[in-house]
DNA sequence: ATAGTATATGAGCATGTGCTCATATATTGC
DNA sequence: GCAATATATGAGCACATGCTCATATACTAT
């Protein structure tokens, strides 16, 4: 009835509105995307897969991704800052591993997928 | 014992071996991070968001995200290259929906982890 | 204190990504 | 057939990302 303010070719009005009310806030979209975008590197995934066996200092890593250390450190970093990752001190050792069981779950469910 | 034929520091080399032999296969890991990759953007969790309630057209997609219909049918594309979504023809329009549940729990889970 | 080990961090570079714009294809109605 | 609608696609550009290299910090052992 309407034209709104918006003048975008809508061919099914109701359902977009729908969908708006909805739809996540913009906020928690942005964490949404940042904690998948986490997960979507090779290294972080390798990382993330083997600290959910065991926790791991920054070097052990290092020889497990054949990368190295300073690599390593940046994606743990990055890991750490939005609560992927946790670490423990050991003296001059620090040990990470998964902050959350969550990771895991995540992983899982995606393997479920690629194997069909 | 022997020295492998890695140069690389290795501080528990039992856990970095037993890692090893658990690990995911490359390949599984590249589809792995394929599919997080996937995920990890703000338009793409929109519209896979969008269509975990209701099957959309590209415009009706187009119209609740505010971009452009060419973004909205590139971003479709990659998500239905990597089976995330799945189309169905009626006439001239096309019905994007989720080609599988997986996808939706894996968003249900990454927002309880990132409500804490 | 000093040297060595373990990790963190900043700058910089090569590659990847998400958008736009222009153009192509597919389907419908005339 | 032709015009209009709905979507797809290629090229190109601005920006993000993952690494390396150099350097800084934290802790241990002497």
């Amino acid at each position: 009835m309407n034209k709104d303010q918006c003048t975008c070719r809508i061919i099914h009005k109701e359902q977009v509105e729908a969908a708006r009310k909805t739809a996540l806030r913009g906020s928690e979209i942005e964490m949404l995307s940042q904690t998948f975008k986490a997960l979507g590197d090779p290294s972080r995934l390798r990382i993330l897969t083997a600290l959910g066996k065991h926790e791991m200092c920054v070097c052990d890593l290092a020889a497990l991704l054949t990368i190295s250390e300073s690599a390593v450190s940046h994606q743990l970093r990055l890991l750490r800052t939005i609560k992927l990752v946790k670490n423990r001190r050991e003296g001059a050792v620090l040990y990470y591993s998964l902050d959350d069981t969550h990771v895991n779950d995540l992983i899982a469910i995606a393997l479920e997928h690629i194997r069909e």
